[in-house]
DNA sequence: GGGCATTTTAACCAAATGGTTAACAAAGAT
DNA sequence: ATCTTTGTTAACCATTTGGTTAAAATGCCC
């Protein structure tokens, strides 16, 4: 009777089932019979936590955007010098993504399917992100002079660009470059340092 | 039989009708009877022209890989200086992809679905993407002393990344920065020349 | 052990979906 | 015109799939 003695471990483990399948085969593509077979229970038991596949498919996209879009908030947000800013970034995010290669291209292809939904669901209550205050940071630098004339907007989209596509394109970059499980995870972690130093060099004065 | 009117055979609105579909929805999210419906047919008629689901989509799928690899492979092999092979890819490869914007999401999406499926059917008598020409040529001008000391590899990535992740970021970019289809064009415009100018201004020695 | 809520399961159901069939319509050939 | 081939359709079929139900198990408190 007492509520519940939140036995987690079922619904947790419903929950990383369905991480699992719904990130390798996107909402249209998911079955919930794969998510309880991964899980180990019956189907109805996912029904029983998790009203249908809409609202558990909710509580995954949801767990995955708040994951992926905070850290690029900071960007917008944090008070740092811009190119310590630019370096914190890219190692950060590269660590962050590490850990859920797949992630990425499973939010921006949910974002593609249902662009209002993303809208409505992922910045209710947070602020959404505000690129202003950054985009204000590069100006004020290159009224300084200390970096060239570049546009701002274009700025953040190379940085953002050469951080996530990587792992967007991950399954052909290793298919087409023969790279493996392995390779891939070196090359980014280089590509923490070589980015920023890749930008830095692009726009320093 | 009503020819129609229209100069388009039926199995070209048929793959026009397919096309659209996959490309919004995804093999797993595309239905034979939107596909019908859109190209204003009886569901058994897309079954006449093409076999059945996959084959359609595989049809689709190499007319949509066949359009975006194409045109990377060239950066490997044409003979051009680097300088201006950079200036020509991301150029032209922005122009190629402005045309169907959501393509690139498409085929990232169905490779990681099926990255064998991919690399069976892709490369089949085509030559395969050779890198190394161009990471070669890179290495060359570092020799020179015409750039700086770059991995060659990071460098290519970057510049793909840079070109290409705009418009698999589309839907959020425009959500996020609350930019239009007009806004969108108008970035992707710029970034012809912007994106050579950052990648230039960052490797000349 | 007996009530009682919670958890779990097997069996089931209705709708959706890929695919088939058989009949029909249109052109083309004779 | 008539026959044949090709194109097109409505109706149908089998399977998949999301979701439900009712009963069984499990724990919990007295």
């Amino acid at each position: 009777m007492p509520k519940k003695q939140k036995d987690k471990t079922t619904e947790e483990q419903i929950l990383a089932a369905a991480k699992k399948v719904f990130v390798r085969d996107g909402m249209a593509g998911a079955r919930m019979q794969d998510i309880a077979d991964e899980a180990g229970i019956n189907k109805a038991l996912v029904h029983y936590y998790f009203k249908n596949k809409e609202k558990l498919f909710e509580v995954i996209f949801m767990e995955a955007a708040n994951r992926l879009f905070p850290r690029i908030n900071e960007v917008f947000t944090a008070e740092l010098p811009l190119f310590e800013k630019i370096e914190k970034f890219c190692e950060e995010y590269i660590s962050l993504v590490m850990e859920n290669p797949y992630l990425p291209l499973f939010v921006l292809n949910e974002i593609h399917r249902d662009p209002n939904y993303f809208l409505g669901k992922v910045w209710k209550g947070k602020s959404t992100p505000k690129p202003e205050k950054f985009l204000a940071q590069i100006e004020a630098e290159k009224a300084k002079g200390t970096i060239k004339d570049i546009h701002p907007l274009h700025l953040l989209m190379n940085m953002l660009s050469m951080t996530i596509f990587p792992f967007v394109a991950k399954p052909m970059l290793q298919k087409n470059m023969g790279m493996n499980e392995q390779q891939f995870r070196m090359v980014m972690e280089q590509r923490k340092t070589e980015i920023p130093r890749f930008i830095i060099d692009s726009i320093k004065a």
